[in-house]
DNA sequence: TTGTAAGCGTTATCAG
DNA sequence: CTGATAACGCTTACAA
């Protein structure tokens, strides 16, 4: 049985289209007595709105498109998307979800899909290319960025990394490490577009840095590993992090801290140690940043928590503000910060 | 400014709308001349069709719901989800995830939200409740199952899970492992509907008996340990794989090697391992299942993969084939595969 | 080779 | 209080 339309529930309780909108809408006059007929109709007939038809109607699908990075490889964008989306049914959105997997051209695609499904907004928990934040914005779609900002010029709702980034090089530090050693994004790298902003990579590397000043400690030579995260190809293996533990550990002085700025790196640097011989935090204390997959790890992971669930659903009422065209005041960055698990011990 | 329309485009280059559409499919007699001004109109007003209007022509979305069970807690779903979504993508169609959480209601808001969008079917990487399945039918949506099966008289798309747990038991009795433990689904717990096939949690238990048996081993007496997976509520944890871990390493006579059933049941149990002072693989032998996490485990998981790939082209193939009206022979169950990594070894 | 026009299922305006 | 009716943007007979 084909669902039913308007017109086909307006027939069998004897009335006008309109009447049946009425009362759908539950606003508007409608007699007791054709809105109890209306009733059993909408019932009988299991009818359901048909959602193209309101979208074309109304200009606009109640949909936002939500552009993801790495969804297989990084547990961190499902949820950030998670919590956008329950936030979206709240207010009766629904999201839709497109991963480019670090390509521009698959953005490119992705983007020109949401144009065709008319969404009404599009998120990104990260933009790869600024020229397809702009291709929205030519549309008049308004964009929220999240968490990392590509297009200096479109807003955004960003994440202090500062903050739990010095939580987690105090809490080492008040340990008593001295060999605090870093691995993590290289700022080159991973930020071409918009130099202008601190990158989340310079906001990182820089609270290590100054902590370690600020504690009189020494960045021990060749202590400060950058790359990439992970591949987005091999799904998130950590054999990153792996690579720089193993370097780190043929050091001539082996540090007896590591701050690793992902919890992929850290879970690869944990195979690396586990490999050596060595224990975890007894040997060697280690720290892991998002607050993703750390909790599975062994020993559990102290890891600096990303705002996810904040992110995903200050997102997506900065995107519902834009559709309903009110002006947000540009809100300041959400705050990361220090979990403690497990593999953080004092230094001996 | 905002898309514009067909017919801006055809005013533009002076033609029909018809003519538009007609260089627009390809098919159809244009002549060179209006080709040409349509393509350059096309070009300049940057035109994109809109897709709630061509559904709305056309009684089709383009679109397949994706309703997931766990998407934050478990990546199995994501995974599946995302290859589902990428073979639509080469047949021109877009998946929309829904999330329920384990909970009937939010699967019945789910479903509702995909008939008023008008999906052209749905894919269930686990239904909870079949009423929902069956509110699909009455609307003459089609719908296939992955990877579990709620309603035995829908479609569905397994896997064999048998022959991956066979291999996997295999495997340890080879390295000579006399006492092994399991840990997975409580068959009775998890599958409450559908009790006429054979579930996935009576086939991964069944081939632990039976690969036990055939070997002339015994099953370890406290040994078996079934409950749930994990809770969905706190993200994934691996804690029930850690107090069945607890226990099993209270036991008179300790397993050498452990099957736990679930990559997550694993990561706990590699948490109560290595907090117990033991190492894996020299102590005692793990093999997980999925092959979700287990990559970033340490030390690196071996795991009896699940075809997820496989599960979501060939699911979405289904769908499309339904779609389509055409009958597609019932599809064998997916292999599931013993992949090897380091968490085993020969028993001492 | 091209154009006209009738829907698809809603919403919203405007008369009655 | 209620009912016509005109869009929304596209597809597709059917005519010309």
């Amino acid at each position: 049985m084909k669902t039913s339309t308007l017109m086909m529930v307006a027939e069998r309780a004897g009335v006008s289209t309109a009447t049946v909108a009425r009362v759908l809408k539950g606003k508007g006059y409608v007699s007791e007595d054709a809105r109890s007929r209306v009733e059993t109709a909408l019932r009988e007939t299991r009818y359901r709105p048909n959602a193209m038809a309101r979208g074309l109607r109304q200009q606009r699908s109640f949909t936002v498109g939500h552009m993801l990075t790495a969804i297989t490889a990084n547990p961190f964008f499902v949820n950030v998307a998670h919590w956008a989306e329950e936030e979206a049914l709240v207010h009766g959105y629904k999201t839709f979800l497109f991963n480019h997997n670090g390509m521009a051209e698959r953005e490119r695609l992705g983007v020109e899909h949401f144009i065709e499904r008319r969404v009404d907004a599009v998120l990104f928990t990260n933009a790869v290319d600024p020229a397809n934040v702009r291709l929205l914005q030519a549309a008049a779609i308004p964009v929220v960025q999240l968490e990392r900002v590509a297009l200096a010029e479109a807003p955004a709702i960003v994440v202090d990394n500062r903050v739990g980034a010095l939580q987690a090089m105090r809490h080492l530090i008040e340990l008593g490490h001295h060999r605090i050693a870093f691995m993590g994004g290289d700022p080159s790298l991973i930020a071409p577009y918009g130099k202008h902003v601190p990158s989340v990579e310079q906001e990182r590397l820089g609270a290590y840095r100054d902590a370690l000043a600020a504690a009189g400690l020494e960045q021990p030579e060749g202590a400060v590993r950058l790359g990439r995260y992970y591949n987005i190809e091999d799904g998130g293996s950590g054999i990153e992090g792996y690579r720089h533990m193993k370097d780190l550990l043929a050091l001539a002085s082996r540090p007896t801290a590591i701050f690793a700025t992902c919890d992929i790196l850290a879970a690869g640097a944990l195979q690396a140690i586990y490999e050596a011989g060595l224990r975890v935090p007894d040997d060697i204390s280690l720290i892991g940043f998002d607050d993703t997959i750390g909790m599975n790890l062994t020993p559990a992971l102290t890891t600096v928590a990303q705002p996810m669930q904040e992110l995903g659903r200050a997102g997506f009422r900065a995107a519902l503000a834009a559709i309903e065209e009110r002006t947000l005041d540009a809100a300041p960055p959400l705050a990361s910060r220090l979990v403690l698990r497990r593999s953080t011990a004092p230094a001996r």
